[in-house]
DNA sequence: CCGGAAATAT
DNA sequence: TATATTTCCG
């Protein structure tokens, strides 16, 4: 029971007093992913990202006793934020905070009483992040008569863990058991760690992108098996990739359909074969597709069995991610940090130089 | 075990 | 409603 972390390291930073906390990050947008991890990293945290909550769940299930602080956008594409949450508080008793770009007080409220630690309005500024750290020692009081009497008999025999850290974590554990009585989608192993049921896959449009590729590669005999293998995506299933083909082949023969109908007012019918490969479901996205097809797209005919471009859209832990100039974000603050971020050259390349920082704080 | 269609779930 | 998952069948 006794994980690697004895206690977090309470060197601090010089220029912030901010002790060697790790954060995960979580947020869907890779520009407030990229800009407020480098502003974490600054004030000098450790910083780890996700782009979906199903990655952040891997991630805290794989390197739990690494992470000290879960720092999530409310908003992610693939749950909402008080399930996000109480999964989260299920499987570990990692502090989170919440953000989002809209103040709403009942989501506030919510979420503070789903246990989120604070709920925090974007855009986040740097003196928004200097004293997150602290959260991450907390110590959360007994109160005995929240827990009723069943539970109290198993956990008289390991408390014994020496630090605050542990000794929260098994406190929230014990709430765990609460919350699994009542709803049974989760279950139990024999550890007693709780596997939750595996989040719904959401085909981004690297995901997807992928996809057409692999498709193209693979022409009229793109089969699920190989379609899989070529994609080259960690986590992916074949089940997964099944049901986008039976999906993708629909949405090709209704476009097909569509365009025999138009041609019946008129022409011959030879061009058919021509484009249905790359045809996306919908109209809407077609133009993303394109874009990273020319991004990235082009040397990958000649490939030895997989994408030669590693799957970056769900990002593993410690990848750089991958910035797109920042100007969204950017608009979004206000005129101070506006100056300040200038100043401090975040926007300019991927490493600031420290010495205007060095003022700042 | 595989792939595909249909039913089911979120 | 759309789309992802699960079931079922050849």
């Amino acid at each position: 029971m006794n994980k690697g972390k004895m206690s977090i390291s309470v060197e601090s930073n010089s220029n912030t007093g901010c002790a060697a906390v790790t954060v995960l990050l979580v947020d869907s947008d890779s520009t407030c992913l990229t800009i407020i991890s480098k502003m974490l990293r600054t004030i000098g945290y450790q910083v780890i990202t996700a782009k979906r909550a199903t990655d952040a769940f891997r991630i805290i299930h794989d390197r739990e006793h690494e992470i000290d602080l879960i720092l999530a956008e409310a908003w992610l594409p693939d749950m909402d934020k008080y399930e996000l949450l109480e999964t989260i508080s299920n499987m570990s008793a990692i502090p989170i905070i919440l953000m989002s770009a809209d103040y709403d007080r009942n989501a506030v409220i919510g979420s503070l009483f789903k246990g989120a630690m604070l709920y925090m309005v974007k855009p986040i500024t740097m003196y928004d992040l200097k004293n997150l750290w602290q959260f991450a020692f907390i110590q959360q009081r007994e109160n005995v008569s929240i827990l009723d009497e069943t539970s109290g008999i198993e956990e008289a025999t390991s408390m014994e863990s020496a630090t605050g850290v542990d000794k929260r974590r098994n406190l929230r554990n014990r709430k765990r058991k609460r919350s699994d009585e009542i709803r049974d989608e989760k279950e139990e192993d024999i550890d007693g760690s709780v596997i939750q049921k595996k989040p719904k896959l959401v085909w981004t449009d690297e995901l997807h992108n992928r996809f057409l590729q692999a498709i193209k590669l693979l022409g009229i005999k793109a089969h699920p098996k190989k379609i899989l293998e070529l994609m080259n995506v960690p986590g992916l299933k074949k089940v997964n990739v099944a049901s986008h083909l039976q999906k993708y082949r629909l949405s090709v023969k209704r476009q097909q359909e569509t365009v025999q109908k138009t041609m019946d007012t008129g022409s011959t019918e030879e061009h058919v074969a021509s484009n249905h490969v790359l045809s996306k479901f919908d109209p809407q996205t077609m133009a993303v597709a394109q874009q990273q097809d020319i991004i990235d797209g082009q040397t990958w005919e000649n490939l030895n069995g997989y994408m030669p471009v590693p799957y970056t859209d769900c990002n593993q832990p410690g990848d750089n991610v991958t910035n797109n100039g920042g100007l969204e974000f950017f608009q979004q603050m206000g005129n101070s940090e506006r100056v300040l971020m200038e100043e401090t050259g975040l926007f300019n390349n991927g490493d600031y130089t420290s010495t205007l920082f060095d003022d700042f704080w």
